[in-house]
DNA sequence: TTAATACTTGACTAAATCACTTGGTTATGT
DNA sequence: ACATAACCAAGTGATTTAGTCAAGTATTAA
């Protein structure tokens, strides 16, 4: 299982894009600032989630992403798959031939624990998440410190 | 989180050694055979499943391991926290400092995955896994090519 | 038209981790 | 004594992570 920064990354900066989309399309150096994230990996990431159709984008001043498709319609798992490739955890990648061309032991435990955890992360999506009182907080506090910085 | 061959290697090893104790110790040269695992990487894992307190050992001729605890009271999440040190997922282990010191947006979703799969791997023993008639039927499979190489 | 802005691509890299291997030492039953 | 099997330390090649760096291409406000 392949869970690490890539995949958190992208589902924060998502929501980051959901948050602030109002119209006009998000600078991916905002996200980048808001979210703690290097620029130019996030761009790396964003190249994924485009090649995907997660998010679109416009070029020249103003530009910038959005989402192309509806809050309700992004599964976490899609971001994960998205930049992640996958998060299966079988040696074998759900093939049976873990171990010298047979099934391991445990082959279908492992095969459960897979279908937990992507029916866990199908189940939620970015508007659930927006809906959240934790995710509002933060996502506030994080404005709020972004106004700061950039009033002058 | 992470889920790799050394906490699948460890929850098979365990497994076999479960199902081959009959009051003698079990070699681990016989599991490494018999799962297919390096030798001394297995005595590496058995040497942390040992300090954890899941297994114990006798030296010398005839010696080997055998489980230290009934197969009902060893969870899976316990073999792979052996091995593994964690099935963590969020960047800062449960600490909200993901991101500038305060939670990060999504800290909420990956502690709840976090739980999500730990208490799946904690309700599952090596003694519902010996139930189990796909494990049995993989077992029977594997005893039978053991003894046919080493008959003569 | 052009300068600035914004996105794109590809190559590169330090550090960490994985899945081992090598080369021993130590204890014990016969 | 000696074969056996556990125990231990250190090293290694391959891969992955989480980036950086450099050089672009496309768009548009002025």
């Amino acid at each position: 299982m392949k869970l690490t920064t890539k995949g958190r990354y992208a589902v924060n900066a998502l929501l980051d894009l959901a948050l602030h989309d109002n119209k006009k399309p998000v600078q991916l150096a905002d996200v980048a600032e808001r979210q703690n994230i290097s620029l130019t990996y996030l761009e790396q990431l964003f190249s994924k989630l485009k090649r995907h159709g997660l998010v679109s984008s416009s070029r020249g001043p103003g530009g910038g992403y959005r989402l192309a498709l509806e809050t309700d319609e992004v599964s976490i798992a899609k971001i994960i798959y998205s930049v992640d490739e996958t998060i299966d955890i079988t040696r074998c990648h759900g093939k049976q031939n873990c171990q010298k061309n047979q099934r391991c032991l445990t082959h279908d435990l492992w095969m459960e624990l897979n279908m937990h955890v992507s029916s866990f992360l199908n189940g939620i999506t970015l508007f659930d998440l927006i809906q959240r009182n934790n995710v509002k907080d933060v996502a506030q506090k994080q404005d709020f410190a972004f106004v700061q910085i950039h009033k002058h």
